[in-house]
DNA sequence: GGTTTTTTTTAACATATGTAAAAGGATTCC
DNA sequence: GGAATCCTTTTACATATGTTAAAAAAAACC
């Protein structure tokens, strides 16, 4: 295999994750690998750290993290993202202004980062690169909103319920603690709720 | 005053927002002022219904409005929109699908509206407005995220005094129970905080 | 494989918020 | 301007979640 065959190899996932979205043209992808690395973290380490400004957008190719920060000194998990998901800060990386907070991986994980001040160049040439982008943080807003409705008015049970039912492996792959602040709640509340069943 | 001359008039408050975010030529300025309708509404009136899909863009010339729906029967208030700002029920603009939610005056209100599908077609044509309603959305995303490390980890005390704090006419203008369920909270407990002080 | 560290559960008590009902104020409307 | 409606506060009680501390269980490490 050639080395361009094998990074294209290396990238299918990511590829096929942003075809979902959007189509792209070849020019466009080989733009786009141009600006990828492949990294490989082991597991609690941070991929990124509290207080730098993210500049990198990761696709999960193995593995798990989590976006995190710490709030009157304690962690609190802001999300997770599994394989085939992207994951970056945004409130740093659509702002410029550095983060307060970090990723940092549940397990063994792999990521794709796609270079963030490249990738907005790559808009200028190529709008349908920035199309995808586009729609990608768009559905990503939507999420977000959706959120906000979960949060308010379902209590802390309803919530976990919900998150099991959705991420059936989310127990097996991360500890409690995180789940728990995850959900808004403290980790003996959420040993409360799990001893109802 | 030329017809031409007059909506421009009309859409000047719009133009100024949108050029805190990105420059247009006069072309993009053109074909944007070509799908917008100017709309008054009274007071406590719907103007957009629960049940219908996004399709349009609102822009809050005059007045003040809010996005509510029904959970379990009781009306929430999802957010508020003060002049100069621009409103939309996300997840049905961007998904396509009917909106749960409405959008409601709190006083006599003057809306600019854009036509969302006539907007969408414009991105092909002119990048620019594709990118400018890009970076529109990347920040109210971001507002979003925040927003939920608010609801999260603070009290709806501390909630309370905040959105005060950044919006100081609020108390004036907005019914005390609608910001009771913007915070996540009953009117009752909204009461209590502010015997408080 | 045993020790240490981390994670999870349990217990006891404190507090914030919810629910329901009633009363007081304010506003609207004919 | 009086009646009706809507908005806000208050009260009493119920409940969910927080806090702190300790014990139990599980995982990590030599």
């Amino acid at each position: 295999m050639t080395p361009d065959a094998n990074l294209h190899q290396n990238l299918l996932p990511l590829f096929q994750y942003f075809e979902s979205y959007q189509n792209l043209s070849s020019a466009s992808k080989e733009e786009i690998a141009s600006i990828c690395t492949t990294v490989q973290i082991p597991k609690n380490k941070d991929l990124q750290a509290i207080g730098h400004t993210c500049r990198t957008i990761y696709f999960v190719k193995k593995g798990l993290c989590r976006i995190y920060y710490y709030k009157d000194g304690v962690d609190i998990t802001e999300s997770f993202a599994f394989e085939n998901s992207l994951i970056a800060r945004v409130e740093s990386l659509f702002t410029g202004k550095p983060s307060k907070k970090g990723i940092q991986t549940l397990e063994d994980s792999e990521f794709i980062g796609i270079a963030s001040p490249a990738l907005f160049d790559l808009y200028d040439q190529f709008p349908e690169i920035e199309r995808l982008f586009r729609k990608i943080f768009e559905a990503a807003y939507v999420e977000t909103v959706n959120r906000i409705e979960n949060i308010q008015f379902h209590t802390a049970e309803e919530r976990y319920n919900d998150l099991v039912k959705s991420s059936p492996d989310l127990l097996q792959r991360v500890p409690l603690k995180h789940i728990a602040s995850y959900l808004g709640i403290t980790q003996v509340s959420l040993s409360r709720i799990r001893a109802k069943y």
